[in-house]
DNA sequence: CCGCATCCTATGAGATACTG
DNA sequence: CAGTATCTCATAGGATGCGG
């Protein structure tokens, strides 16, 4: 069942469906697209850091939503989670390699966002002046 | 007020801030993160279309939904919506220049995507399979 | 044909309090 | 220190019915 749109287009050899939920731009726009991930991978491409310092250098996050972005970024294999069996106990967590690339991913969003914000505030400031 | 971030960061040259709920790069993941845009964007890259079939053509979207991402689309200026005075009223959509460069983007998250889909789903498997 | 208005529900996300 | 648990509220989004 986790693997059904795989097997779909890459074993049965069908073209990606963008539309089923299961489609990996899907998969990821809904990661990516998350409030938190992108400032999250933004701290961790400097390095290693631990749960209190991540949620320091995140302004706003609180812990619930820390714990629930991070999880689910080491489900998908963004990120790693090392524990020591320390007293207080101490957690780090680093991008893998595949997080590394995701940041060029993001970059390229940005760099378009950046590219054409003006355009697209100007377009809304008129479209919104219309009424 | 519309124009606060752009004003800090390019005309008061300051450094763009991703935790700014108004930085670009928010701005156009939010935009293109929405369940539907992605998909209706899709199928007006090969050309213009009317509401319906734009809604045939897109499945399991609602007039709502349709609607309303619509509206959004042309507010930001990704989309054109050309009204025909005529009985029974015939309303087409058309990508802009803007929209046109987006569906570059989108191929670029979809490039990445489908080139690590594989290892994510991977790595939520066996993530899944440690509870 | 192309919507808008309304109601309803599920999820997202903040605040708060508590634990190994 | 690094979480979990619960409560609550706001929003997104679906279903349905009406209107120009």
């Amino acid at each position: 069942m986790l693997y059904s749109y795989y097997l779909e287009t890459y074993i049965m050899k069908k073209i990606p469906n963008i539309y089923n939920a299961n489609c990996p731009t899907r998969l990821i726009l809904d990661r990516i697209a998350d409030k938190w991930t992108v400032l999250i991978i933004g701290q961790l491409s400097s390095g290693t850091l631990r749960f209190n310092e991540l949620k320091r250098s995140v302004p706003g996050i609180t812990q619930k939503m820390l714990t629930q972005t991070l999880k689910g970024l080491e489900r998908d294999g963004i990120i790693v989670r090392k524990i020591y069996a320390t007293v207080p106990p101490k957690v780090e967590y680093t991008l893998t390699k595949l997080g590394k690339s995701l940041i060029r991913v993001v970059e390229a969003i940005r760099t378009w966002a950046e590219t054409n914000v003006k355009d697209i505030l100007q377009s809304q400031a008129k479209y919104d002046s219309k009424f």
